[in-house]
DNA sequence: AGCGTCAAATTTGTATACATTACCGTCGAA
DNA sequence: TTCGACGGTAATGTATACAAATTTGACGCT
């Protein structure tokens, strides 16, 4: 896409995410605008592509909010994510190329190590390898509808404050269940990886509940 | 939204649904605004909307062509749609105000009456109808989320042309389907109006491909 | 003859000016 | 005092002009 517009919708979306921009802030064109250093004409489109993510909302006049996504929210989110990621797994459990798999093993093994890090687990570098394991997954389910669905479903403001919720125990369970996942995958066993990745998502809900007051 | 924007973007998809864009034919803006008498500017706005939705796709430049969404594509959709409107029955079946169920049963009726028309089934009816009866149901779901995403996934071509291949026989038994979502809403029984809903949608899946070379 | 390169033309991306509409405060009347 | 209407203000919606980029065609070279 366009530089200028694709500028202002990582910066937005970044603010956003970052707390800059909180949830139910006003978001005035002009003010974007000069805010990313563009015209008015690429922030309406990122906001549109926004809106569309729902990561904003818009009244019934033109107004834009930041969208404040919060206690049915995040179970809507969690419920779908589980749903569809479940559905990436079975999918890419009996798509996925032996290269892909190999890759997959070397995230894993990145992430193992984040995890058992000298001190405290290295909680950023879980991020980055969770990040790309799962994408890795998505990627093999090859199914475009699907990977957008979810891109615009994963916000990743609430996975790191997961994962920053995790315990040292809780990172290596997580670790334990993409091994699980690579072995289905590695025996094309659909079912297995559904199961496994359905519970993996559970199970990151409720370590977001506890410790968010849901 | 907006008024020029709006009738654009009803416009440009009702062409492409109706057949007289193509897929695969390029779409340049300019010619689409004055096909729609309009600027550049709101038709821009309705491209980016139908990119999101994937009836239209966009090249590394920015050319935009009508999806040709056909074999794979028509899995993927049907494979989702099982799998959100089943999750969509699921939360209805617990969620749902006797009110809405008694209008439910209301555009059942119609439905009912549409299929058993003298001489030929009425199928504009039908979909008519049936179009109101799955919206109800995500209505009843009240998940914002699951809605934006069905809207995505249920085009309407589709679904025209998966009705138009039923014989009365299999109007009869999407009727008597709906019925039986219909007792699974009455009873708050989840599992059940998940299974009847992904079964309907797998019937309509292999109905769709027998009768399209799928 | 085929291929690479360069240039012209067409198309999209961006900026700005203008029109329109929604919001909000104020004023007036019940 | 409260409700409603009205007008000012400020935001979004639209149109157009200009800049950047990509495609396409032709020309020259191998």
């Amino acid at each position: 896409m366009s530089r200028a517009s694709d500028a202002a919708y990582a910066l937005i979306r970044s603010q956003i995410g970052g707390g800059t921009l909180a949830p139910g802030a006003p978001l005035r064109e002009e003010e974007l605008a000069t805010l990313c250093g563009v015209s008015r004409t690429p922030v309406r489109e990122a906001l549109r592509r926004l809106e569309a993510e729902m990561v904003v909302r818009r009244t019934d006049g033109g107004r834009v909010y930041v969208a404040d996504w919060a206690g049915d929210d995040i179970d809507e989110m969690f419920a779908l994510r589980g749903l569809l990621e479940g559905h990436a797994a079975a999918r890419a459990a009996t798509r996925i190329a032996s290269g892909a798999l190999l890759e997959m093993r070397a995230i894993n093994a990145t992430l193992e190590a984040a995890v058992r890090h000298a001190g405290a687990p290295d909680v950023t570098g879980f991020l980055a390898a969770n990040r790309a394991f799962h994408a890795a997954i998505v990627e093999a389910a090859a199914s475009p509808r699907l990977a957008a669905m979810l891109a615009r479903l994963i916000e990743q403001p609430v996975v790191q404050r997961t994962a920053r919720n995790y315990d040292r125990a809780q990172l290596e369970r997580s670790a334990a269940e993409h091994g699980e996942l690579l072995a289905a995958f590695a025996r094309g066993d659909a079912d297995w990886a559904e199961a496994v990745m359905t519970a993996h998502i559970r199970r990151a809900y409720h370590a977001f509940t506890e410790r968010n007051g849901g």
